[in-house]
DNA sequence: CTCCATGTTCTACGAACCGTAGAAGTTCTA
DNA sequence: TAGAACTTCTACGGTTCGTAGAACATGGAG
């Protein structure tokens, strides 16, 4: 009854989405310098502000999808989970705020589509095993 | 390449989401009153001011989460989906921010619990027929 | 028909979050 | 050790959300 409040959902701006996808791509990791490359590079749009870049990356690591190490005199950044689990994390924090799970996962296997229903039927499959 | 807009993701505050359960328990409907006091009892704190609960419903009806329809002087207010279909278009609007959706619903297989799992094999299985 | 109670809309404000970035501080490296 | 490269601090305007008073509308009682 009383609180729960265990692990915060934090949810991700537009471009600290884009800037998690950055990261994602570059496993290896990236400097603030070259996320802001790639970030032009991606939309076509012109350079944003390192320091904008930084902040961003700042507010990611407080929320615990980004951390970093030295290089040199600048840091590495690199996401701390990956792309999928962070999707499928959420997914599931959307799926625990109903009681009635069952309704839910009815709703949504009837959503998807065939095709991605066929990879679920796979996944489930071999889980099974 | 353009834009994409088609159907923003609405998102729903924590009052916002309480509204909203407490028209989902109530498929007849409620008027802004009765959900005052509903709120009030399933929290056991104090009433609300009708005016916020009004405030949140208008907010809410923008958002296409709910509509309504004269009753006597009041309004009586409805959920326009399910929780069921909320939480679905959810769940899948998340899966549809990766274009890896294979990896990222083999990782959601293997995080649901095992009822959830039986209960989403369940629900493709009956799709297939 | 007029007034009052009930219900609704308008307006508002403060907190939090996000995009954005300059100013100021820190740290390598030449 | 000084300058360049990086980072942290601070800040501001926009949006969302919880919260609610003030003002306006409406329908029934007299």
């Amino acid at each position: 009854m009383a609180d729960e409040r265990a692990a915060a959902p934090r949810r991700l701006g537009d471009l600290e989405r884009a800037v998690m996808d950055v990261l994602w791509t570059h496993p290896e990791g990236s400097t603030a310098q070259e996320i802001v490359e790639r970030l032009a590079t991606r939309t076509g749009g012109p350079e944003l502000a390192t320091t904008t870049v930084l902040t961003v990356l700042d507010r990611l690591r407080r929320k615990d999808f980004v951390d970093r190490e030295r290089a040199g005199r600048a840091h590495r950044y690199r996401a701390v989970s990956s792309r999928d689990d962070v999707v499928a994390a959420s997914m599931l924090a959307v799926l625990k705020t109903t009681d009635d799970r069952r309704s839910a996962l009815v709703r949504f296997a009837g959503a998807v589509s065939p095709e991605e229903a066929a990879l679920l039927r796979e996944a489930l499959a071999e889980l099974e095993e």
